[in-house]
Order: C-alpha cells, then structure tokens, then sequence
DNA sequence: TGTATAGTTCGACTATAATCGAACTATTGA
DNA sequence: TCAATAGTTCGATTATAGTCGAACTATACA
C-alpha cells in the first residue's frame, strides 16, 4: 500500500500554488473538486491520456493543494483546503469564487 | 505621445492573472507597487538588463495587474486594483497578503 | 493464479516562457 | 540640434512545462 509524498503546510510556496492554479485544466480539477470529494483521478481526465492526467495531478500534490490517497486500486483525491486555508487565508476560497465567474463547462480544455 | 493597450477589465482571465503573479520577480514588483504607486519601471529591475524588466512589465500589462502611462522620458506603472477587485474581488489583495508572509527581500530574485 | 482496472513512470517530442545583448524610439533638457 | 535617459523591440538562446504512447506497478476480484 504505497502511499504518496506530500509536502506539509509550512512548506507550502505561494508561487508554486500560483503556478499550479494557472492551468486551464488543472484548475479546472480543483473546481471540480471543491464540487465533490474525495474522488478518483479518472472521472477529471477530461479525455486527456492517463499520463497526462497523471503529470497534472503531481504538480497539483506538489504545490500541496491536492492530497492523493490509495484506496484499493484507485487514487482519491481531495483538496487539502483546511491546511491551505491555514497557510495562506481565504486564497483557495477567492480563486475558486474568481473561477467561478466563468461556467466550468466553458473552462475544461480540450485534450489537443 | 504613443500609450499602450490594456485590456478592459472584462476581459482579464483569471489563468492569465494567476500566471503572472506565479512568476517570483513578478510578483515581486506588484508587491512594491502595493507599497509606492505609480512607478517608472528602473527602481523595480532587481538587476536584470532592461529587455527582461520591459519583458515581464508586457506581460503583468497584458493580464490587466499593472497599468503603463507615459510621462515624459518614464512609464510609470500602477496598479489596476480598483478594476481588479471589480472584476475578481479579493484577488489580488489575497495574494498580497500571502506574499506579505514571507518578507520581500528575501523574494526578490536575483538576476541570472 | 490469471486478468482487469487505476494510475505511475519513462522517454521523446513540442510548445511556451525566460533571458539577454544590441539596435531602436521617444522625450527631455542643455 | 545634440547628447542623455527610459524603456521597447528584435532575434537568438536556453530553460521549463505540457503532451502522449508504451511499458510498468499495485490492487482487487474471479
């Protein structure tokens, strides 16, 4: 039962979590998220290859806004949202509000 | 006389303004601009040529952060945080308040 | 002990972004 | 009109990130 790494909350780096924020797609996932958790890597894939996803979400782990838990066979995720919020207050809550001006159906990029 | 473009404040994208902010000398010169507007572009280079301060000053432009006037021989830059809190509120006084966690000079960084 | 499922890792390729010197433009002020 | 100053633009280089197929790992379940 291999779990992964995840950094704690005091090493969390703002520009890091900017960094990862600014994809299309990856804040797309944490909206989706912030909708639903925990859930598995493969309802978010948003028909992109598994590889791909996969690449996403590690960023996302890095940055420290996604925590990924296995579970049997699959990887669920969720939001590390207290520990964000801990970190650097109301940040995640005004990004996701900001995000949420555009419908999430008009944000999902398309696989290329 | 020649100005800029900017971009209406309807038409800031949220990626685009996460993006420019994930940059550490970015983010950097929109903090010392929350302390001292306007600015000329020369006391924020940090060291760096002249091309890449012009370089990053493009693209907080084009995210619709910081605003550039021509006045004389200088472009003095503000920022755009009325149209900003408008558009996204809260946004950038967060992240300036996750920034102001860690000190600016530890975060200025050095040019190559 | 297969076999299927979920997701990772690897390696190659491509695309985007940062960096910087050098030449250029616009304005001021002598 | 000439020199100085502030910043842009250009073009080349390098670094970082995203994309994807293929092979791999780990677990569950028949």
């Amino acid at each position: 039962m291999k779990q992964y790494e995840h950094p704690p909350a005091d090493a969390f780096e703002l520009t890091a979590i900017l960094h990862a924020l600014a994809d299309p797609y990856r804040l797309s996932v944490v909206r989706r998220l912030a909708q639903a958790q925990p859930q598995p890597c493969a309802p978010l894939q948003a028909g992109r290859p598994k590889s791909s996803t996969s690449h996403h979400f590690m960023v996302l782990r890095k940055a420290g806004i996604v925590r990924t838990e296995v579970v049997g066979t699959t990887h669920m995720n969720s939001l590390r949202d207290a520990e964000l919020e801990a970190r650097f207050p109301g940040l995640l809550a005004t990004v996701l509000k900001a995000a949420a001006m555009t419908p999430l159906e008009a944000c999902v990029p398309a696989a290329s």
